[in-house]
RNA sequence: CGGGGCGUGGCGCAGUCUGGUAGCGCAUCUGCUUUGGGAGCAGAGGGCCGUAGGUUCGAAUCCUACCGUCCCGACCA
């Protein structure tokens, strides 16, 4: 991809009320852009990354055999009524009205509409277990919103829901896509810390959250130094200091991100929304349910939060916008536009490739990469009479030049 | 929703206290010179000073209301 086409609006200064590190560096980075307070525009880079994110998430939800599917982003009144989240649910809940002055909401979550997709079909224990999840944007009219990707009032959200007959098989399914999530964060570049949680206002028996250590945190995480106890401060109770619960260790306290969170919701939506289905008895029993969520644009926020100096981002390999980015230094030199051109094309061929080919200056050129993040960087420069260029590998910071012909043996 | 900031060209800011009709840096455009870490010189373009009222001969500046936005606190992926 030619930079000149992209369209990343990189920024000098970090607009003002960009207060955190990974905010700022986004705005400046030009992969979002506000539009409304916790309303953001995904530019093309970080888009980009978004996608990738969701391409992990995707492959770890169908190797573990769950269904894709795309659920209404608004929502009917009387769904809400049969769960009663109507009128629990409080202004944060986006309402609106049709023409015909019917109410309606933008989700911020979708028991009710998922209960309501799958209760006619899932009328025996035959039809169970099952597993369906969605990509969407979803919609909370916080209070505050907060630190850009954060804590949005719209926000991309991976949801996953699934349907059983037992407890047990509830359970399965709940430690599986524990795993799931340990992995998808990993891939993300993210490392997470399971800490167990209450089941807050989406109702049900027990949850756990995957938090990734931050000093931007919003969250206070109570762990133990030795053993593997870790819980939300705010419920659990325990402070830095305090003993653990499980073992000799002492308890200490970090911030965290709460990237994803599980729930084993039990039959509150199925008693209350009619799922039910015919039981190996033959009897009548509410549906086992579990939901499970990534924030997807946060999880995005995060790998910026983490993998980043105030020079700029420096991108997990499995989520980078592009693998490769090709500087030419002198884009009216006609030997470097043809060796520019050649590498460009050759690494195209098996790699994301970003070429920078404005008729910027160097500097310019190199806070922007710097910003911009990409992880293997090919310089053409002075060096290009000689048949040498310089390549950076950003996560060692190596640099070294090399043949043009060795190029391809090194990404 | 309570407390505190802030709103002036695309971005960052000065000017507001003490009213006199808008300025700086970066960015943009033209020309020349530059070309390995956000270039130099010369010239040019771009602003309903958040909105609406009010005070005044005159308002970016004073008064009132509203809106937007950020931070701290109470709620949450």
């Amino acid at each position: 991809m030619k930079q000149s086409l992209l369209f990343v609006p990189t920024l000098k200064d970090a607009p003002k009320d960009a207060e955190v590190k990974s905010h700022k560096l986004m705005a400046r980075a030009g992969l979002i852009k506000q539009t409304a307070a916790g309303i953001y525009t995904y530019l093309p880079l970080g888009h980009r990354v978004m996608k990738k994110i969701e391409t992990i998430v995707r492959d770890e939800h169908d190797k573990r055999e769950c269904s894709e599917l795309l659920m209404p982003a608004i929502q009917p009144r009387d769904l809400w009524e049969e769960s009663g989240r109507w009128s629990e649910y409080g202004p944060e809940l986006m309402r609106l009205k049709d023409r015909k002055d019917r109410d309606f909401c933008l989700g911020p979550t979708h028991e009710e509409v998922i209960t309501h997709a799958v209760r006619d079909y899932i009328n025996s224990y035959k039809k169970l277990p099952l597993a369906l999840y969605q990509i969407q944007t979803k919609y909370r009219d916080e209070l505050r919103p907060r630190f850009g990707l954060m804590r949005g009032r719209e926000f991309v959200m991976k949801d996953l829901y699934t349907f059983h007959e037992s407890d047990e098989d509830l359970n399965t399914w709940y430690e599986k896509m524990k795993v799931a999530y340990t992995d998808i964060f990993r891939r993300c570049g993210l490392e997470t810390k399971i800490v167990s949680s209450d089941t807050g206002q989406i109702g049900g028996k027990e949850a756990d959250e995957f938090m990734v250590m931050s000093e931007v945190g919003e969250d206070t995480i109570s762990y133990c130094d030795q053993g593997s106890y870790a819980a939300n401060k705010e419920f659990s109770g325990l402070s830095a200091g305090d003993k653990c619960p499980e073992c000799e260790g002492t308890i200490k306290e970090a911030k965290g991100i709460e990237v994803g969170n599980i729930f084993k919701l039990g039959t509150k939506y199925s008693e209350s929304m009619n799922a039910y289905f015919t039981d190996r008895e033959g009897k009548q029993k509410p549906v086992l349910m579990g939901c499970y969520g990534i924030g997807i644009s946060r999880t995005l926020m995060a790998a910026v939060e983490q993998h980043s100096s105030d020079n700029g981002i420096v991108w997990p390999s499995e989520i980078t916008p592009f693998k490769v980015h090709i500087l030419p230094l002198k884009t009216n030199d006609e030997l470097t536009m043809e060796v520019a051109d050649s590498i460009y094309k050759e690494l195209s061929k098996t790699n994301e490739v970003l070429i920078d080919d404005r008729g910027e200056r160097p500097g310019v050129k190199f806070k922007d990469a710097d910003l911009i993040g990409i992880p293997y960087r090919i310089i053409i420069g002075k060096d290009v009479s000689e048949g040498k260029v310089e390549f950076l590998n950003r996560y060692t910071g190596e640099k070294n030049l090399v043949n043009i012909a060795e190029i391809s043996g090194l990404i």
